[in-house]
DNA sequence: CGCCGGACGTGTACACGTCCGGCGGTGCTGTACT
């Protein structure tokens, strides 16, 4: 960034809101970099650590522009913290509109009428075509997407809403959009730029490598063996700590033998009731807990800086889960650890929970009856005669979409798409679509595997997991303390360095991710993430450049 | 995919193998009933 850049006339308004409305006395390069971009009404893609002042990158240009601003957040948590920390402020105002707040209509009215600056909803809210034209009428001039990875990890199956933001910012007119994450690996950032439609983008990416959290991996043969030795480790350490399980018994069962051996412990999952929870996470909070046990509901929003250790029982569905969890400890920059107990064989219960297929036959039916009626469906309508909830339904209709057979109107009602292909080969399509998907994700779970089995850095098999090129071992990962890593330089040069382009004659085009010394992992874009031998890829000349 | 628990079979008293079905994460929402 230029001299006149830093201290230009915009940079100065920035940094004087950040002053005397938030009281943040400065702004770092990378957030400044963002909120300018804003201003000159470009769309921004910001991955910085939790804790740094992601929330900034919105708040402040929200008060320069003329308009309100839509934040969506997947949490009503959330966007309940969110709310009151701007109440503390002379922001201009924020309320939120989900179910669990009455009024939503007069809330919606304020951010209209102008008196209220922020308004924060979910995906699901979103996706109701009343909602959207009111927050139209009230000509929103940014809109931020927070939590942006969700668009990503759950659009797909999980909460397919995510998957219509697209559609939602360009009805609010495509003000200037930013999406705030913590962790997103390159391709994770591309998806969310596609599915957003985010145009003329800045990518400010900050601070992967978090060097005081020591990395180590401890592998069993029995589950017996490894339950033991959790619990030993988890009792022995210092401070507060989290260990992620796999599901909600086994949080109730390492809670309960946690509290045996004398430990503040308590399971934390979404089966328990939400007073529960609450309690749980206040107790967390107020330093009144040793440790949590949690499956992954545990987590987005969490910061507290002094948790010291962070075990798995199991591993995650991905690096970039497993990143995101271990990210959770020492954020006050003191050492912390992050310990993966793991057995090949939990990798099953990812893949099982990865395997779920698109429904073909509801795929055809949807594609058929839109086809056939020729005019417009009514969403509404058509759930009640498939007998479907509103979830299902817009996965489908996702798909259908991608597959160019339906398209949706502004009112969420449906129709086909003019010259749409039959209902037999749009269905072939999105299903072929969604194996694509499924293959992605099974491929991430082989790069988890990849990160506990490796006998490199394990540092450097992360940060180059996340697209930053590491030419060196660290002092604080199990492998470089027992001397594994041998040939650790990066090798830039020969056929396929780093991030180059390569294509497979049976997978297709993909991108070099990591080269270690007889390895090279190549994120491929149909297939996902695929490991070969170099001397096998040399033997038999398996990649060119491309 | 892999674990767990219950049922079944063996072969003669109770305990051990083997087979098979069920189960497993994340949250929004709107609606029904206390």
């Amino acid at each position: 960034m230029s001299i006149k850049d830093r201290f230009g006339p915009r940079a100065r308004r920035l940094r004087t809101v950040a002053r005397k409305v938030f009281g943040w006395k400065e702004l770092r390069p990378g957030q400044l970099d963002a909120m300018r971009h804003l201003l000159d009404g470009g769309d921004a893609l910001v991955v910085m650590p939790t804790g740094s002042g992601k929330s900034a990158v919105y708040q402040v240009p929200a008060l320069l522009l003329d308009g309100p601003t839509v934040v969506v957040s997947p949490l009503i948590a959330l966007q309940r913290d969110q709310v009151a920390g701007l109440a503390e402020t002379d922001a201009g105002g924020a309320v939120a509109v989900n179910s669990a707040q009455s009024g939503g209509d007069a809330s919606l009215e304020e951010v209209r009428a102008g008196t209220t600056e922020f308004v924060f909803l979910s995906p699901e809210q979103l996706a109701k075509p009343e909602t959207v034209e009111r927050l139209r009428a009230a000509r929103p001039s940014l809109i931020a997407i927070d939590e942006a990875h969700c668009v990503s990890a759950w659009g797909h199956d999980f909460r397919p809403d995510y998957l219509r933001l697209g559609q939602v910012i360009e009805r609010l007119g495509h003000p200037p959009v930013v999406a705030l994450t913590a962790t997103a690996t390159p391709s994770v950032r591309e998806e969310i730029v596609a599915a957003l439609g985010l145009r003329n983008v800045r990518q400010i990416v900050r601070g992967f490598d978090r060097p005081n959290i020591d990395l180590e991996v401890r592998r069993f043969i029995t589950q017996e063996d490894l339950r033991r030795a959790l619990v030993e480790d988890a009792v022995s350490r210092e401070g507060l700590g989290l260990v992620y399980v796999a599901t909600r018994k086994a949080a109730e069962e390492y809670a309960a033998a946690l509290r045996e051996a004398g430990r503040r412990a308590e399971p934390y999952h979404a089966g328990m009731k939400a007073a529960e929870r609450h309690r749980i996470h206040e107790m967390f909070r107020d330093d009144e807990l040793d440790v949590v046990v949690a499956t992954s509901a545990f987590g987005m929003g969490i910061d507290k800086p002094d948790v010291r250790f962070v075990l798995h029982a199991s591993p995650p569905e991905s690096p970039d889960s497993y990143y995101q969890e271990i990210g959770r400890a020492g954020r006050d920059g003191k050492p912390a650890a992050a310990v993966l107990f793991y057995r090949p064989e939990d990798l099953g219960l990812r893949r099982f929970f990865a395997g779920g297929r698109a429904d073909e036959e509801l795929l055809l039916r949807v594609a058929t009856l839109v086809s056939e009626h020729g005019g417009t469906v009514p969403t509404g309508e058509l759930r009640s005669v498939l007998d479907i909830g509103a979830t299902r339904l817009t996965r489908v209709v996702n798909l259908l979409e991608r597959a160019g057979s339906v398209q949706v109107t502004r009112k969420g009602d449906l129709r086909r798409v003019p010259g749409a292909p039959e209902p037999e080969s749009a269905t072939a399509r999105a299903v072929e679509l969604d194996e694509t998907r499924r293959r992605i994700d099974d491929s991430r779970i082989d790069m988890m595997r990849g990160y506990a089995e490796t006998t490199g850095c394990r540092r450097r098999f992360l940060l180059e997991y996340f697209g930053e090129p590491r030419d060196r071992t660290c002092d604080s990962c199990d492998t470089c303390r027992a001397g594994l890593p041998e040939e650790t330089a990066a090798e830039a040069e020969g056929p396929f360095a780093m991030h180059a382009r390569v294509r497979h004659s049976a997978w297709g085009a993909g991108m070099v991710m990591s080269r270690e010394s007889d390895r090279i992992t190549v994120l491929f874009d149909e297939v996902g993430y695929k490991t070969l031998s170099l001397e096998a890829v040399e033997r038999e000349d398996l990649l060119v450049a491309g």
